[in-house]
RNA sequence: GCCGGAGUGGCGAAAUUGGUAUACGCACCAGACUCAAAAUCUGGCGAGCGCAAGCUCAUGUCGGUUCGAGUCCGACCUCCGGCACCA
């Protein structure tokens, strides 16, 4: 050990050492309880950012601390290496894919090796390797046996900046999830996994991970869900054996339908209007509709309703009332049924397409008083003084002009309607959901190839097993039209049917890259099986993941589809559980000030507000960076970058790294004695009390991941140490072992939070093997932890008016009495008639005068 | 518009869940060491009044519950996120 504190020394020195003896790698064979501590993994785009080092440091703090606590702890790291920036790379600057994203690899790998971060190095993967995409397409293969893969063509989201096709959950918001770019729609024939199969489950098994994922995240899962329970009603179509099926939320409504309305696309249009000299205009109407929709369109920007009278009519089944048909740009045909009853007096939408087609409102719901008052007048809800109504009174209430159902409550005809449609045979209760198959084809080169093949005679036909994978070329010609650049590689494309040995093409898409990110925490427990995409029973010794750690922005997207592939796999006996993370955290982002802007935005390089990792702990070190940087904020908080208090943690750990030097030489050469607690001076008994107190706290903020409290608990432990006024050239035997446990327990609780430094203090202390292999967490001894006395406040009428030193075990009434005659507390008291005394053991006392 | 989350010193933040508000750190101020500076060490650091002991006021605002509220309840203000014609 060194004099004096120099990071870049001792961190080299045990980097080294951990490489040479593969310090954390595991085994299912360990006897120990298992732990898997997994952090979401990086995309290789070549270079570490203040986001990652984060994610990481929190994770690896995770993972030593439950290391030191005897688990035997998976803590693997790979690369979700397939995607787009490789391929911009290659388009943009003529670089090969494959290498740009290898020589990445390589410096990423050197920069989480230099934060000395304690990863089971052997069990590494990467997307974008052959004997992993093997098996995206094997689940392919799976997912279309059973149904839950389809192609169709339809309108998909199209980012027009990058040229390729965005999933729902890509383009949440209306815009690309990579470059804000809005999207546009695109009719495009793509594979869709059937994630909506799932979509009740989706939304019912949150109730197991509920303890253990942030409601915000779960919040969000259950709106894109979009779980709505309702009713369909079908409607007879006048002179016609058509019927329209609708679905509504507010069946109590429908005696108010003053209208029926189809979304442009509805099918039906072009049955029951292929002879009409209408039909003319609906179509330029529809393919008008259609257009608009596609134009790239700011979030937010003002919708405006247009819709035609297709001069057809629709009978109410409730009412026998016949009512107009109209087809409208505001019905979707991809929610609900693309056709829905109109009430104007009741729904905000249909009130205003109404208000501008001079369709009839009229009102089928009255507000129900929660007095005992009559109802309220609707002129509150939506009528001016005139009587004319200026918007639609949405809410619940009771039933009026509604035939036999008037004066019955809304919840109540909601129930009762529904079942009446069922049993006469025109819709009955419904559910219906917002959320739409994944659609995972990407006109891509650099991700899986679909395994499909495309014969005249056979059709698509799915690549056998034994022939995957299916492999990626070398290369291919990158021009960015938003063509898949496989097109373009003949030996690809041209291959042999596999069912008919005649000639046939290939599926030249790739799979969205959220399909490898979706199970490769799975791969790390069995990374370099062969036969399968990992093996149940090792599987099922690590899994379900029992902390997740990663960044919220993939709340609706990689964290929904995960999700759904665990069901998917668990329904292909893969695994036995519906669930694949226990607990989750998502840690806040890192930003930086703009420059020349008052913003705080996340460090990117386009921003140039980034911070280099290798410059950070080039000057202060990898320790003194994690340190700082777990310290600064809690982990779910954005953190605001700051250089200067990083210097406050190198400040700590040198003070540290003296304290063990300077008591190094007395520590080494004497045996640990342990002592009576009655031969220690007051201050150092008061050590002894501020060790264990720490630990427990420290341990338990460990459990929370309170890992900024758990630095101040340390901070506070040894700014205690140093108070202690004993030197080690004179210090008594009692003492040594007093210093020794509070150093030994301080380098012991600092390890998970700075690893190098702590290694190298416990071995200048005297103890062999290193903490990665041998290290065991501290124990605390309540006894010792407890006070030896309390500091009660005394309170007068709830103010604060005197303090009272008592032992803790003192009782209620003696600690009363103790307080009525405190001076202070009687300055106030005097001459006042004392109410009652509030005492609290060992809390406080509050005394009451009037 | 709807749905979430959050407002505590100059700053990042603590507060055992209703019991001493501001722990820990950063920044700043003063002192020691130094020819000097850096580093280091010591002390100070919510606001107001006071020579002082101390008093008063402070956790976005206003009310409420309670012996006692940063914490619970109600209304409002501000900021940040999410969704956006979902029937």
């Amino acid at each position: 050990m060194d004099e004096k504190y120099f990071p870049e020394a001792i961190e080299e020195k045990w980097q080294a050492l951990w490489n040479r003896t593969d310090a954390f790698a595991v085994s299912e064979g360990d006897p120990r309880p298992s732990f898997y501590a997994l952090e979401m993994l990086p995309y290789p785009s070549g270079y570490l950012h203040m986001g990652h080092v984060r994610n990481y440091s929190i994770g690896d703090a995770l993972a030593w601390y439950k290391r030191l606590r005897g688990y035997r702890v998976l803590h693997p790291i790979g690369w979700d290496s397939f995607g787009q920036p490789a391929e911009q790379a290659a388009i943009k600057r003529g670089v090969n894919p494959r290498a740009w994203t290898e020589e990445n690899i390589v410096h990423m790998r050197g920069q989480l090796k230099r934060l000395g971060l304690s990863y089971d190095w052997s069990r590494e993967i990467a997307a974008h390797r052959p004997d992993y995409y093997k098996w995206d397409q094997w689940f392919f293969l799976k997912m279309l046996e059973r149904g839950l893969a389809y192609k169709r063509v339809s309108p998909v989201n199209w980012c027009p900046k990058e040229s390729t096709v965005l999933s729902n959950e890509q383009s949440s918001g209306g815009v690309c999830w990579r470059c804000n770019t809005p999207v546009e729609k695109r009719d495009l024939e793509q594979w869709f996994a059937r994630i909506t199969d799932y979509a009740d489950q989706l939304v019912a098994d949150m109730q197991e991970i509920e303890a253990g994922w942030p409601e915000k995240v779960l919040k969000r899962q259950r709106d894109w869900v979009g779980r709505s329970e309702g009713a369909y009603i079908d409607f007879a179509v006048k002179g016609s054996d058509e019927r329209i099926r609708v679905f509504t939320t507010r069946i109590d409504t429908i005696y108010g339908a003053t209208a029926l309305v189809l979304a442009v696309e509805h099918p039906v249009i072009n049955e029951l209007l292929k002879d009409s000299p209408l039909m003319n205009d609906i179509q330029k109407f529809a393919a008008r509709v259609k257009t608009e929709r596609a134009r790239q369109v700011e979030p937010g920007a003002e919708e405006h309703k247009e819709g035609m009278n297709t001069g057809l009519l629709a009978i109410n089944p409730f009412s026998g009332e016949s009512i107009p048909i109209w087809v409208a740009n505001y019905v979707l045909m991809d929610y609900g049924t693309g056709a829905v009853m109109s009430v104007p007096a009741h729904d905000q939408r249909d009130f205003e397409f109404a208000q501008k087609y001079s369709l009839p409102v009229r009102q089928v719901i009255a507000p129900v008083s929660h007095s005992q008052e009559p109802a309220e007048p609707l002129s509150t809800h939506g009528t001016d003084q005139s009587g004319e109504m200026h918007q639609a009174f949405a809410d619940y209430g009771v039933l009026i002009n509604s035939g036999e159902w008037g004066g019955k409550l809304s919840a109540v005809a909601l129930r009762e309607m529904s079942k009446r449609a069922e049993e006469e045979g025109f819709g009955g209760p419904a559910v219906t959901y917002r959320l739409r198959d994944w659609g995972i084809s990407r006109q891509r080169f650099w991700g899986a190839p679909i395994p499909i093949v495309y014969c005249k005679d056979c059709g698509a036909v799915p690549v056998p097993y034994e022939q995957l994978p299916v492999m990626l070329p070398e290369t291919a010609e990158f021009t960015g039209t938003g063509e898949s650049p496989l097109a373009s590689v003949s030996e690809f494309v041209h291959t042999a049917c596999p069912k008919c040995a005649g000639p046939a093409t290939r599926d030249t898409d790739t799979m969205d890259t959220f399909v490898d990110s979706s199970w490769y925490f799975f791969r790390y427990c069995d990374p370099r099986n062969d036969e399968a995409p990992f093996a149940t029973e090792i599987v099922s010794q690590w899994t379900p993941v029992d902390q997740y750690i990663g960044g919220d922005s993939h709340a609706v997207m990689h964290l929904i589809y995960t999700r759904f592939w665990t069901k998917f796999m668990r329904d292909l006996g893969l695994v036995s559980f519906n669930e694949p993370v226990k607990r989750l955290l998502t840690q806040g982002m890192v930003t930086n000030r703009v420059e020349g802007t008052e913003e705080w935005k996340a460090m990117s390089k386009s921003l140039g507000n980034g911070v280099d990792p290798d410059e950070m702990i080039a000057s202060y070190g990898a320790d003194a960076t994690r340190l700082f940087i777990l310290f600064a904020a809690p982990v779910e908080n954005e953190l605001r970058w700051s250089e200067s208090g990083i210097e406050g943690a190198v400040r700590f750990l040198r003070k540290v790294y003296t304290m063990v030097w300077r008591w190094q030489p007395r520590l080494l050469n004497e045996k640990a004695v342990p002592i009576d607690g009655e031969e220690l001076t007051a201050p150092l008994r008061q050590l002894r009390r501020k060790t264990h107190q720490t630990i427990a706290r420290v341990t338990n903020d460990f459990e929370e991941l309170h890992l900024n409290t758990s630095v101040a608990a340390l901070m506070e432990l040894f700014n205690e140490l140093a108070s202690v006024d004993v030197v080690p050239e004179s210090a008594q035997p009692g003492e040594v072992f007093a210093v020794r446990e509070a150093l030994e327990s301080l380098v012991l609780m600092l390890t998970p939070l700075a690893p190098h430094v702590a290694e190298e203090m416990w071995e200048a202390l005297g103890h062999e093997g290193g903490l990665a292999k041998t290290g065991e967490w501290p124990s605390f001894n309540a006894e010792l932890a407890r006070k030896e006395e309390l500091e009660i406040p005394l309170q007068v009428n709830g103010k604060l008016r005197s303090r009272l030193i008592v032992a803790p075990d003192v009782d209620e009434e003696t600690l009363r009495e103790a307080a009525l005659a405190d001076e202070k507390v009687r300055a106030f008291t005097e001459g006042r008639e004392i109410v009652k005394v509030i005492v609290v053991p060992r809390r406080l006392v509050n005394v009451v005068v009037r």
